[in-house]
DNA sequence: TATGCATGTAATCAAGATTAATACATCAAA
DNA sequence: TTTGATGTATTAATCTTGATTACATGCATA
């Protein structure tokens, strides 16, 4: 199995709010059709991204969403943590049932739950280390370069 | 979601193979009891191990499982990559339909593919550093201390 | 060589998770 | 008060997983 990908829906989303800003109206149906998905997944993922103070939103006529906190102060790990990427934050799915009556399954959980945290922290870091303030510079530049090149 | 529960339960196999070599049959039916679930579950991991070359199978009358490497030669990368614990080997699952017609949506692949190369692979790398070797030692460890304890 | 036992593998079924879609209540602004 | 957008429950369709059954295949031994 892999992770959600709400995880990248969100990135995408966060990423709409910061460029379209002023170009069109962001509401969950137009950023819904930059994503390719269904308006209410667009607004659940607000709900999560709200709940961790990433975004405010706004209800009513001429609602929609806004950043509420710099794009370089928003991480790729702030966002994968919001929207519930993996079960109970868990990576690593672990079978249920070792037989305690066997050395080995009554052992096998304690000697790898402490590797898995490891290799499961090692990731999460490096996803600490990327921003949105990049995501953004680097969508821009490659929009820019489209301009260009259409001449 | 989360990474296959076939990964722990590889590991969880190997693990028996070492520690349970001569104490009791190396089948699918015992080590099966030792994991917790189905035998055909661990006959179809026999099949992904074997075909990395980890272990040797034998069947018919007393068959069964034995390493082909040592154990610090096995590392949980190769576990992991043996048992497709991830779809195509991609960890994250981006969403499918992104929009051509919008700026982003026809950008924000690009643009997130190698930020998600580079977070799995400082994953991969972690894994790869850790042995069954390890895992072993510690699993026996554990279990020598249960029997001090037990008097 | 015949028999028994274990693997190899296909097929089926139930359970759980994901996503889409519908519907409607709630709320803000004009 | 009307309009338009979010908040959220619910249902249905799709997918994946895992358990289970069944049986063919192959090896060892009597």
């Amino acid at each position: 199995m892999q992770i959600s990908s709400r995880f990248t829906i969100a990135v995408h989303v966060l990423t709409c709010v910061a460029v379209l800003d002023g170009q069109m109206p962001l509401n969950s149906e137009t950023i819904a059709g930059s994503v390719g998905v269904n308006p209410v997944a667009v607004r659940n993922i607000f709900r999560q991204l709200k709940a961790v103070g990433l975004i405010t939103v706004q209800r009513g006529g001429n609602g929609g969403v806004a950043l509420a906190r710099k794009l370089s102060d928003i991480t790729l790990l702030d966002v994968y943590r919001a929207v519930d990427s993996v079960e109970s934050g868990q990576l690593f799915h672990f079978h249920e049932n070792p037989n305690a009556a066997c050395p080995v399954g009554r052992n096998i959980h304690h000697v790898m739950d402490g590797r898995l945290a490891e290799i499961q922290d090692e990731m999460e870091q490096k996803m600490a280390t990327m921003t949105l303030a990049d995501v953004v510079t680097d969508t821009e530049a490659l929009i820019a370069k489209e301009a260009q090149q259409a001449g």
